[in-house]
RNA sequence: GGAGAGGUGGCCGAGUGGUUUAAGGCGGCGGUCUUGAAAACCGUUGACCCGCAAGGGUCCGGGGGUUCGAAUCCCUCCCUCUCCGCCA
């Protein structure tokens, strides 16, 4: 959530820097709205600011025995007055609530404009996409006689799932843990576990809800008022039941992100206790509503993949800064496996809708002949603090201000055993382990079809 | 699943209808004293909103209600803890 002070302050200026990434900021009605939220809020002050005033006289004049009945008539004529006026302000400031809600995050200025993926802007390239003296496989013809299974998980499941077996399946936990250990040793994060499914109030924390509803795995959990509330739905379909009927759903976590960044919603962090830095391994769970059509082959777009996650919290004077940091420590893992790759930062039109700028990396892909996105490292400022109320102490100030957020894949698990599986076979179709992985693997050196 | 007790500022904790701007303590900050530190003592210290300011308002788990007036009374939901049962 932006600012609603900068809303207020310097409106035309916010509508011009999130046109640069093609949002169109409805000027006219927060204008308007404001202008009445105003007006309606100074009457609503000016009604308690009486109110009080004249309890407070009542209290006096009884306490001194004294007669009170002028005083009570004037009282008694207020509440209906109020409740009025703040049922108005209420109206307003729920609907500006829901508009800002919607808005998405101010583009950094070093952020390159553009309209989509087509734009964005190669920072850097590592190591060297492999030569094949064969013509090489993609990881489903790989894999196909290594342990990875598709037919299984659409039986058991459906469609983008997956199932692994024998060493293969050994290698994917291999690499979770190589990262696991290569973060928490080495770049100073700390690990932690964490809910696989969450509350509303964490999916709105990190930006998730309400606008990207559509993207998440729902697990439904009514609370019902009274037993006619239950016989009210008996037999109704889930998303058409509302009266007296409290939603608690929890939804699946579609990345570590939202359950480790709400470890700081609601809290007052001391300056010395910052930066914090995680990491967190977690299943994620993704709809994938919108991409029909698109990766149907191979586990690169699934339904649920795990994921070893970064996340810092951070003063906002340090983010940037910390954001260069992060995207290193998820690189440091693709070269210590020796996979070539390539940064590339987002350019406007391609930004997530919380990110002030984001760095993709990519790793080269044999069987696609090209780049694809292995982890996503955005920094965040303020915009998913202030809906988390997540701050810390400035000792500058003496005043609770708002942390700025980061998180970044550090990686993807499934993405990189995709890379490791096209990068590391050979003209047998066997595949080669990497050797920081072989301590994981009870030393094996390859893959092979006998496993 | 059954029974009970609770949710008050960064933390602990008092407060059962009005003169309360939520007592007191801890922690934090400043000072006195000291070569320095500790201790002691003195002072100070909640968050949020509107406003150029003066000032005003909101907040005692969430929501609703009673009342001229609610931390306090009523309803409801959520959460925490204790005991019993069950359980990986």
């Amino acid at each position: 959530m932006l600012d609603p002070r900068l809303l207020r302050t310097q409106l035309d200026d916010v509508a011009r820097r999130l046109a640069r990434r093609g949002y169109t900021l409805n000027v006219a009605v927060i204008q308007d709205l404001e202008n009445q939220r105003k007006s309606i809020q100074t009457d609503v002050q000016q009604l308690q600011a009486r109110r009080n005033e004249l309890a407070k006289k009542i209290g006096q004049a009884k306490a001194k025995k004294e007669d009170a009945a002028d005083l009570m008539a004037e009282a008694g004529r207020l509440p209906e007055l109020l409740k009025q006026q703040e049922a108005k302000l209420d109206a307003i400031q729920a609907r500006l609530e829901e508009l800002l809600l919607g808005v998405p995050n101010l583009p950094h200025e070093s952020v390159p404009d553009g309209r989509d993926e087509n734009d964005n802007r190669e920072i850097r390239r590592w190591g060297e996409p492999p030569k094949f003296d064969f013509q090489p496989k993609d990881h489903v013809d790989v894999g196909a006689r290594l342990g990875l299974e598709f037919d299984a998980a659409v039986k058991i499941t459906g469609a983008r799932f997956v199932v692994m077996e024998g060493a293969l399946a050994r290698l994917h936990r291999a690499l979770i843990q190589f990262m696991l250990d290569l973060h928490a040793r080495e770049h100073g994060y700390t690990e932690v576990y964490v809910p696989y499914m969450v509350n509303a109030a964490s999916l709105r924390g990190t930006g998730q809800l309400p606008k990207f509803e559509a993207d998440l795995f729902k697990v439904p959990r009514l609370v019902f008022d009274d037993a006619a509330a239950i016989e009210e739905t008996q037999g109704k379909k889930i998303d058409s039941i509302s009266a007296k009927v409290a939603d608690r759903s929890f939804y699946l976590i579609p990345t570590a992100e939202v359950p480790v960044t709400n470890l700081v919603r609601d809290e007052i962090l001391e300056a010395a206790a910052l930066p914090r830095k995680f990491v967190c391994h977690t299943p994620c769970f993704r709809s994938e509503a919108g991409s029909y059509g698109k990766d149907t082959r191979g586990m690169i777009r699934q339904h649920q993949f795990e994921k070893v996650e970064l996340v810092q919290i951070v003063r906002p004077q340090e983010s940037y800064a910390a954001l260069e940091q992060l995207t290193a420590n998820a690189e440091r893992v693709l070269q210590r496996l020796g996979l070539a790759y390539r940064v590339v930062a987002l350019c406007t039109g391609d930004l997530g809708f919380a990110a002030a700028k984001t760095y993709d990396i990519e790793v080269w892909l044999p069987g696609q002949n090209r780049y694809r996105e292995i982890s996503s490292c955005s920094n965040f400022e303020d915009f998913q603090a202030r809906r988390l109320q997540a701050r810390w102490r400035n000792p500058a100030s003496g005043k609770p201000e708002l942390v700025h957020t980061l998180n970044g894949s550090g990686l993807a698990a499934g993405r990189t055993l995709v890379a490791i599986l096209e990068n590391f076979q050979d003209a047998q179709g066997h595949v080669v382990i990497p050797e920081v992985l072989r301590p994981y693997m009870g030393g094996l050196e390859r893959l092979t079809p006998a496993g």
